[in-house]
DNA sequence: CTGTTAGCGCCTTCAG
DNA sequence: CTGAAGGCGCTAACAG
């Protein structure tokens, strides 16, 4: 393995001035640099990465934590995050945070504490009180996103996004309005579910409109998820409107409408969340959430509190999000006019 | 930051007998062990990863190298990966190999050279020669998996995938039977469309069933792109069943086909591959391809690799498949018998 | 079984 | 602007 002493030799310098001449710290004449970059390029010469974290304590790694590694969302963020945190010189370590108890706490107490990270990005994850304080006595920058935990968090407005879907159907004539929510168990995730049911009801509320539970049901994030809870609530009585608070269970949603034998958007309009990208091929009208530029956003909140010098981060909870009106919501069909 | 000197204080041993008590490595006696084991975990002492690296010239970690890091595929691979090497103590670092040249230089010229990993797994990965020799000359473990390229690799045998859909669909009495196929630009990654194409073809050709070029459309992998590809087919004349080259191509297929006023599988069958969770909801036949477990299978490939006493991994090429027959296929249907 | 002794390869004061 | 020298924290012979 060719080493630094390989590089100075080959260079005429010292290690001392390769090693600042490829990092770029400290000063060093032109001609000197030069030389090095060459002896360097010709020798094929990449410092050893265990060697400089150890002798510089920076590890050039940020660890990402997710609660799934699968799963559309956390792909995406995760995506916008790698890309960003890479082209910064920064590798990324994935470290899936299970719901397994054993495996958490061995992710806390010990995985963690290598000083393998230069610093945290916790994604949509719900953390115990513990696992907070295990993350902040890290002695690193912890950004989390996603969630309003102790840390500082990048977050979209789940009340204002719930009102924006509120709002939206309103403002087409709707009253006869349902939820799809998520259950308590799936829930997770710092509780978006939770959010976005209570700021939906509340915006209804104010508009005079309510939300009696046979007006509620709930799924688990998925299609099939949601195709149930919609199955449930067209049984339960006529709705002209469902808010499904993901794009997912509004995809299932807007299958149960059809086996149904009811129209979307003639009979009834069904509204998302997320912008996952099955939504524009099934013409669904949702609240864009950019997880990728999520992702991106919080990688930089990271190379911010790490570098100083990078851009500054937006201001926690207030992460973009947009209407995109597509075909599966329309103005209300009056069918008789009072 | 506590160090193993105060661990081997705190024990009243050395830092050798510290260090080989909490890696098992050597023999020390019940009593030093069980000292040293409470020495450090009362000082909640983690050993520096850097440190026993360079000093070790182990890195418990690998990289793993994968074309995107959303999509559900991938995910799904990398999700199994990601399991079973944490599970055996590996950290999982995160290479996504872009299209920009430039990028890929850097990651096979540089990242991957500065020791950080121990091996390498490389994901559905379409590796240019100059790649491939980049990591040979990693001196690692390199595990492949989906990809014939000049590595180990793990992968299915997308002929016999092919060739099962062919025979399922024979076997219900198809004989008009079209193929939606992968678009040359999209489809690197080692061609998979390509195979499952040529494939498909000879299965055909073998039971006297022509596929002429009108009988194959090609999409991009996605829903929208499915759907395009089987209007198309539906346009070029009458057909009996499709066979998409991916789930979600498929599912974009079924849609068309309703959208064309054709039942499934009434009028056509569909069949797809890859185990999407997706399929199940929209009751589509498919071809599972277990894409977790090929991830866990990539892994134990990997740490038998590395430790030797991990289980053999099995014979390249060699990746469970399985038919999974669901609604979206049916016998032929007889309008009128000759 | 255990301690001593060298480094692992690089970065970073500290002089010059 | 540059070199010498120490040390980052741990592991791995090598003697005992």
């Amino acid at each position: 393995m060719t080493s630094i002493d390989d590089v100075a030799r080959l260079a005429g310098v010292s290690t001392a001035t390769v090693s600042r001449a490829l990092n770029g710290r400290g000063k060093v004449s032109a001609g000197a640099r030069e030389r090095v970059r060459q002896a360097a390029s010709d020798l094929g010469y990449v410092a050893s990465a265990s060697a400089s974290s150890l002798a510089s304590g920076r590890t050039r790694n940020v660890g990402v934590l997710v609660p799934f590694v699968d799963g559309w969302f956390f792909g995406a963020v995760l995506a916008g995050a790698t890309e960003t945190l890479m082209q910064h010189g920064y590798d990324v370590t994935l470290y899936p945070v299970t719901t397994d108890a054993a495996t958490r706490r061995d992710l806390f107490r010990t995985l963690l504490r290598r000083r393998r990270v230069d610093a945290v990005l916790a994604i949509s994850l719900a953390l115990e009180p513990g696992e907070v304080a295990a993350l902040q006595q890290l002695g690193l920058p912890v950004v989390a996103i996603g969630g309003p935990q102790a840390l500082p968090a990048l977050a979209v407005d789940e009340d204002a996004v719930a009102r924006l879907a509120a709002t939206h159907l309103i403002e087409l004539g709707h009253r006869d309005i349902a939820h799809i929510g998520v259950e308590a168990s799936v829930d997770i995730d710092f509780r978006v579910g939770a959010r976005r049911h209570a700021g939906f009801e509340r915006a209804l509320a104010d508009a005079g409109i309510p939300l009696p539970p046979e007006r509620v049901a709930t799924g688990d994030f998925t299609v099939a998820g949601g195709h149930r809870a919609a199955a449930r609530l067209l049984a339960a009585g006529p709705v002209t409107a469902i808010f499904a608070a993901s794009d997912e269970m509004a995809i299932g949603a807007l299958q149960a409408c059809r086996d149904a034998g009811l129209a979307v958007p003639g009979d009834v309009s069904v509204i998302g969340v997320d912008g996952h990208e099955l939504a524009a091929f099934f013409d669904l009208t949702t609240i864009d959430q950019f997880p990728v530029d999520q992702g991106r956003t919080a990688a930089f909140a990271v190379l911010h509190a790490l570098d100083a010098d990078a851009p500054e981060p937006p201001a926690p909870g207030r992460l973009p999000f947009a209407l995109l009106p597509r075909g599966s919501t329309a103005p209300l069909r009056r069918v008789a006019p009072a």
